[in-house]
DNA sequence: CCCCTTTAGTTCGGATACTGTACTAACTCG
DNA sequence: CGAGTTAGTACAGTATCCGAACTAAAGGGG
């Protein structure tokens, strides 16, 4: 049927709303989404059932008119696990729907050069925990994305390769039963620097922008774009690959063949100064290619402060070709070193945002 | 009502599905979309009112059971019309809904350094010929779209810059009464290379790729980036400025500001072989950022031959990261120097296969 | 203090588009 | 020439959305 597609999508647009825009009334819902009063109260009772959204008790603002009572992303029944293997570190968490991080499980350890096998035998022991965890708060997670840093084809479980943890053609198919998952449990793999953009897009400094570009300098260089506020994640799931545009032809030679690219500026020692003006002439390149509306500067960039952003920004006006009349924005990340993290929650949790009916509707007898 | 939009959105799958994929039977279109045999059925009939598909003569392939009849998009009705304003040149066509090109008027002129007034003038006389080939064809024009050679917002009809035209901030809000087209007709313009990518996806290389940049040299080097079948223009228009992609930092200094850019040698005397070698230096950056199926060459790049085409693949490849598991396609365009000219009529025809309501069927008595 | 106005949310009838099944149409094969 | 096969249509059933009317709950004015 193709009727009770449209049911779902207006569910999906309705939930998407109150997560990405807040609580708010069903009457406002309405006016926003262009739905009826009529269809959005149906919309609502229905996600009630489902325990994604809950009645709020509204500070009575005294305005004329009967009061609205705002509903709003429900934060006691479902939630999501985000899990993160990077250089030196596991991680796991639990975030529920109103995008609040529950609980978070780091452990830190030196990955490189060690076998997957291993690796994930560390991130169970988190993952462990925060299902644990979860399930103490009574919150059902519906699913997992684990956040690499490394090459991902979200559609095959694989991964490519991580130049900095020296993995290359990791198989990940068995990866649910080896973190001692439930069956058949629903776990994603994507980039960090991707998830990264989407943690960013949806708790970030990227709640304000369509389309931007996440800079994540975490171990490698990577960055997420995102386009209408979607991910895009290009046709194999390799795009964003950041640390490798080019920036002095003549430089060091780096692990992907080519020579000078900006990853490899990185690694040697540089001062901020001159770091700002290589990233600026990489971004450049960016910008003319994708035209986002701007640049969000994560993982240890965000740390140099706002004089690097603002330096960031006049090398890159500088020469940018459309600055004159659209000036990209650089602004610094508001999520710091937890955005691979929250955001691989955050893409789990977008199964239940894109079909809501997914969740089971606890039948109230009424 | 949503119920309506439902319909409309279907009238646009199966027609863009006609368009794309070519003529086929109502039971084939019902496989193919995965709606039900019976929709369809009243789907066409309705776009058969509206006079966007027709029913073709099959020649009967002897297979067993009731033959099929094929519907496919009409070619007698509907079109729309393709302008263009290059350097040394302004062009207008007619091209109907099954992608036939039904009339051309190209005319030479040296637009350089010439008053956006005069160049509309000189597009005018093309257009207008172009008009009254498609009223003697009875074919009813829906709308124009303007291929510039420049930055240019589709939102807003104005051209920011199109350096080689040296034409800086034209506004070109009263184009359609310059060019004596009908009040209200609906006009818009966009970049030449979108376009071109537009054209190549629709009815050249591109049609087997979801995903690829074309490569288009005609004055300055563009690039039109497709994904997911459809095109990215960038938060402000300004997106695939191929030309700017710095490839030598040491190089000439570009009229954007920046050293090295990949036009500046493009200008310069460069043979083949050095060509192919810098184009996939900036191409790899592209790779690595966007992860497109394919890269297509277009304009002048196209007449190099196919080995100029293998060389760039063979460079592109030898240092890009994800090349090993899936390297990025290379091939010639097959459009030629048409590319952005119907790719602007296919641009305004995305407005009929969008909202095929916007033709108003002709109540036919029955 | 009562009633009018305003805004929130629900109920109900009506319209519409899809689905599945059953049907007719047109052809091939034996 | 009939059985089998595939294309396309007709029709009843169902689910959803919309609009209008309705109830609910507050403020404000006389």
């Amino acid at each position: 049927m193709d009727l009770s597609d449209v049911r779902r999508h207006h569910l999906s647009v309705v939930l998407e709303h109150l997560v990405c825009s807040g609580p708010r009334s069903r009457a406002a819902i309405a006016q926003e989404t262009g739905l009826t009063k009529a269809t959005v109260s149906t919309l609502i009772t229905d996600l009630l059932d489902r325990g994604l959204v809950q009645e709020l008790d509204t500070p009575t603002a005294g305005r004329v008119g009967r009061p609205a009572t705002d509903v709003g992303a429900a934060g006691h029944s479902v939630g999501a696990l985000g899990l993160e293997i990077d250089v030196d570190e596991v991680a796991a968490c639990v975030v529920d729907l109103t995008g609040t991080v529950r609980t978070v499980h780091r452990h830190t350890a030196g990955n490189r050069d060690v076998t997957a096998r291993t690796v994930i035998h560390r991130l169970r022991d988190a993952t462990q925990r925060a299902m644990a965890d979860a399930a103490h708060m009574g919150i059902d997670c519906i699913g997992a994305t684990l956040a690499l840093p490394g090459l991902v084809d979200p559609n095959e479980p694989t991964l490519f390769v991580a130049p900095n943890l020296h993995w290359f053609d990791a198989d990940l198919r068995s990866l649910a039963t080896q973190l001692r998952l439930p069956e058949h449990f629903p776990i994603t793999m994507d980039n960090e620097a991707n998830l990264g953009a989407l943690a960013e897009l949806r708790h970030g400094a990227g709640q304000q922008f369509d389309s931007f570009v996440f800079v994540s300098a975490a171990g490698g260089l990577g960055a997420g774009i995102v386009l209408d506020g979607r991910l895009l994640r290009g046709a194999h799931g390799f795009a964003g690959e950041l640390g490798h545009v080019v920036v002095d032809p003549s430089g060091k030679p780096c692990a992907c063949g080519a020579r000078g690219c900006l990853e490899t500026l990185l690694h040697s020692d540089v001062n901020p100064d001159e770091l700002a003006r290589h990233l600026a002439d990489a971004l450049r390149t960016v910008v003319h290619l994708i035209d986002p509306e701007a640049v969000v500067l994560g993982g240890s960039l965000a740390a140099f402060g706002d004089e690097f952003a603002l330096a960031v920004a006049d090398h890159l006006h500088a020469d940018t070709l459309g600055a004159r009349w659209h000036p990209c924005a650089v602004r610094r990340s508001t999520l710091g070193a937890d955005a691979a993290l929250v955001g691989a929650a955050t893409a789990a949790l977008d199964r239940i945002i894109s079909d809501p009916t997914i969740v089971p509707t606890r039948a109230l007898a009424h």
